[in-house]
RNA sequence: GCGCCCAUCGUCUAGCGGUCUAGGACGUCGCCCUUUCACGGCGAAAACAGGGGUUCGAGUCCCCUUGGGCGCGCCA
């Protein structure tokens, strides 16, 4: 089909997949998805040196993760060197490609000096015109593109706008490596052409590479995709992201306890825009992704955001599936909380039971895991400082009274203990919240936690009874 | 240095010449709800980088300045 959208997400294995890197998989994920087309995966590895079977699988592991799937089997571009390395050759037989043997110290001269005279660091063309004849003995060639040297370039970018450069501006790129193997720029051009794909969604900081790859498809003859050069992310100081804030591995965001909607939510809207709408579920940005709606300047990270939205989403999530995807988590985050690798079935329970009052309160799995420390935690319970505060003298004699009441209750139920507790204010004269807040502190140890009588059920009686006596005597 | 791109509240953005005394969201600050904290509700502070044009009219078009970003490899 001549109308089928195919698009590609083609990141290089040499790192972790980061988050620029996946809001381009998503861009291309939606679009292909909104077009009813397919986005391939391709792994740009021509770079034998820094590409890594680990780097692969982060990849793979953080778009799957994300929720991202892709068509067919993985591309690996260096597996493709050989056709490469022909359409190189085709070029260099219908001359618009030659031979150059200029040594790297004979380049690294040529960019010393272009620097000094404050002229573009371009390749001079020394030898677009000489005779092979004259090579010296024992140099291997590489094969350079003989771009046109007069007119100009254009690039009719679907977000950039129409983009043009002036030819003398750009110099004889390599296509082909003096060991034979394919340099990116040419390879990118075949695999795309080769694989079919309509259009091109990247990164910004390849529009450079946009016209060179251009020059390179009207020298094979080819028609070049539709384009579409997205923005950077910068850090929260407008900076390129660094390690030290955005640029984490998509897997660090999982560990940091966010959920992959919530992310692909933050994601969208980074850079894209539908009106007002903030919140998209997957099938209404499918619906609504258009490349029209991206916009031109480049975003910064808020993690405030992300959080926000992580809320939203895990408010919205069922109780099950937030306890899965805590259960999912365990082996990192659980060991340092001494509760393992994984949920015992009872523990399992009493988190699915208390999860509606729990999910209601937190920002990330990580939190909701800390705020559920109550069920996990063992007597005599350890209180933090603000619960230490209200449990002063007069606090714990209320909680006796308090306990008398309750441990003659015959329904251990919300609405009985609600009413416990209420009478026993009443009785003592003072506001709710000051029956209220001793009690959460012996029973959690802390100063907030969801609704004290949910709190008291999910416990059980015998649980809470004691916790309260610990603190009583 | 050269080339290219960008510029609306702290942040993400709406705005596609007049309806903008610039809208929404996050964050911040009040108030309400309330057993705490969240949630929710209500409200507030908060932006068109600067200068020239074009036009009856400019956040919206053009130019310059300034400020950012990206690229300039036999890396991708």
């Amino acid at each position: 089909m001549s109308g089928t959208v195919v698009t590609r997400f083609a990141p290089s294995p040499t790192g972790f997949l980061h988050i620029g890197g996946a809001r381009t998989a998503l861009f291309n994920w939606l679009f292909a998805r909104h077009h009813g087309g397919k986005m391939l995966l391709r792994i740009e590895d021509t770079d034998r040196e820094r590409s890594t079977e680990a780097a692969i699988q982060a990849i793979l592991d953080g778009m799957t993760w994300l929720g991202l799937d892709w068509e067919g089997e993985v591309v690996h571009q260096f597996a493709r060197a050989a056709r490469h390395r022909e359409v190189a050759e085709e070029l260099l037989r219908r001359g618009k490609a030659y031979y150059c043997y200029a040594t790297p110290e004979e380049l690294e001269e040529m960019r010393a000096l272009a620097r000094k005279e404050g002229r573009p660091m371009r390749y001079d063309g020394r030898w677009r015109d000489r005779d092979p004849a004259e090579a010296p003995a024992g140099v291997k060639p590489v094969i350079r593109l003989k771009a046109p040297q007069t007119g100009e370039t254009v690039v009719d970018d679907q977000v950039q706008g129409r983009v043009t450069w002036q030819n003398k501006d750009l110099d004889d790129l390599v296509l082909l490596r003096s060991d034979g193997t394919p340099t990116y720029m040419l390879a990118v051009v075949v695999d795309d052409h080769d694989m079919g794909v309509t259009h091109i969604i990247r990164g910004d900081d390849h529009l450079t590479n946009a016209a060179r790859q251009t020059q390179i498809y009207e020298a094979l003859g080819w028609a070049a995709p539709v384009m579409a050069h997205i923005p950077l992310i910068h850090g929260p100081d407008g900076a390129k992201l660094s390690k030290r804030h955005g640029a984490l591995g998509i897997d660090a965001y999982r560990s940091m306890g966010y959920l992959p909607a919530a992310l692909r939510n933050y994601l969208v809207r980074l850079g894209w825009s539908h009106g007002d709408q903030e919140i998209f579920s997957t099938e209404e940005m499918i619906a609504a992704f258009n490349l029209a709606s991206i916009g031109r300047s480049p975003a910064r990270f808020d993690f405030a955001k992300l959080e926000n939205l992580n809320g939203h989403y895990m408010r919205l999530a069922p109780d099950e599936e937030l306890v899965r995807a805590i259960e999912a988590l365990l082996p990192e985050i659980g060991p340092a909380r001494g509760l393992g690798t994984s949920l015992e079935p009872a523990l399992r329970a009493k988190l699915l039971a208390a999860m509606p009052g729990l999910k209601e309160r937190a920002k990330t799995l990580i939190e909701l895991l800390d705020s559920a420390s109550y069920l996990y935690a063992s007597r005599p319970l350890q209180l933090d400082e603000k619960a230490r505060g209200i449990l002063d003298d007069d606090a714990r004699t209320r909680l006796g009274q308090v306990l008398r009441r309750l441990e003659s209750l015959d329904a251990w139920t919300p609405a009985g203990t609600e009413a416990a507790v209420r009478a026993a204010a009443e009785e003592a004269g003072v506001k709710l919240g000051l029956m209220a807040q001793p009690l959460r502190a012996a029973l959690t140890g802390r100063s907030t936690s969801p609704g004290l009588f949910d709190v008291m059920e999910v416990l059980g009686r015998e649980e809470s009874l004691a916790r309260l006596r610990d603190q009583t005597r």
